[in-house]
DNA sequence: TTGATTCTTGACTGGTTCGTCCATAACGCT
DNA sequence: AGCGTTATGGACGAACCAGTCAAGAATCAA
């Protein structure tokens, strides 16, 4: 019936978050995807509203891939729970390591810039960082329940811990800690985790 | 000789710190701060500069602060020593779950929107954070030399770690987390740390 | 008082940016 | 092919903002 569109709407979103990531929501412009895209703004107001609506489709995706690749990670059976978490754990500090230019995690990188004035942005982020706990947790407890890690622990405790230092991993991160730094932080909060003696 | 400056240094750099802290770099206009302060903007130029240089002031004295804070939470005895690292992560608890607006910390906030892009916000944010972590390293070994803290631990790496959680708490108190999960992350952290039996 | 010097104020400039609009193009149904 | 519908893209409008500038004000030394 009607004209198609020519572009792929999840590259568009792909390589807007690109731009948002690497520049922050205020210092990217409109023109600058479009650009980057090789749409005209037009297409680009007329597929998804505005900046602020582009940015939380962006957004929204972001945290969901993120979540997404911890449940990837930390989901199985209770006799891997322990090498998953440490896994996990040591996967966040090879990452942020890897990013050289330091650009962070934009869930945190768009936190900062606007949860305090964007209540879609600071509910979303919400979300997120309550999945990753909850991730966290269950893993935590199915350690628990092969024996791994001590039975009377808080499982949802110790999740809430190894989150803050996850996300201290990649704040750190960002303001330039070495590679070595980041792994020795991922070593040692495993070390102290409360260990079942064999 | 000269007019003399009818306003105080000092007063306008508290003040563009408010707003920069609230707004964001880019997101905080010139004029704001002019009329914030009640100066022109001509006055505000002519004494910093700049945006850009009002910001780095402003970062600089920011990140001197927090040092300094930490620096008298963390330096004395080695008698006091465990109790005052337990009180500082206590304190840096409650502090982020007391800033209900969610602002965080302009040291987080600012080298996440800038440090990517501007070398200067990113040197301040490295040594500040290397100042943090000598000052945990400092108390964590006296700690030990005390017997509080297993001396067979490498106070460095304790160090990082707890530096790691309590920027996990700050950024976890960003997202949303309620005080009572600050204050377990608190808890449960100092807990896991290697004691001496006594 | 006079003059040299620095501060103050706010209007102005030049550039930038979000978002709109419209003429045109592309598609499928009939 | 003709038509209705939706996409395209670039020009345009309006607002915004960093930084400048010039005219006047305040101070002190001589």
């Amino acid at each position: 019936m009607a004209r198609p569109r020519k572009f792929d709407e999840q590259q568009v979103l792909d390589t807007a978050r690109e731009r948002f990531w690497s520049g922050g929501y205020a210092a990217t412009r409109m023109e600058d995807i479009a650009e980057a895209t090789g749409l005209g703004k037009g297409s680009l107001y007329g597929a998804f509203g505005g900046k602020q609506e582009l940015f939380h489709r962006v957004f929204d995706a972001y945290c969901t891939s993120v979540v997404d690749a911890a449940s990837r990670q930390l989901r199985g059976t209770d006799a891997d729970a322990y090498a998953r978490l440490s896994a996990h754990v040591y996967a966040v500090a090879a990452a942020t390591a890897a990013d050289t230019a330091h650009r962070g995690c934009l869930l945190a990188k768009g936190a900062a810039e606007l949860a305090e004035h964007d209540e879609t942005v600071a509910k979303r982020a919400r979300a997120a960082i309550e999945a990753l706990q909850a991730l966290l947790e269950d893993d935590i407890a199915a350690c628990q329940r092969n024996g791994d890690i001590a039975a009377d622990a808080d499982p949802g405790k110790l999740a809430v811990l190894v989150l803050a230092v996850l996300r201290g991993i990649e704040a750190l991160g960002k303001a330039g800690a070495s590679e070595e730094t980041l792994t020795d932080i991922a070593r040692t909060a495993l070390a102290v985790l409360p260990r079942t003696a064999h």
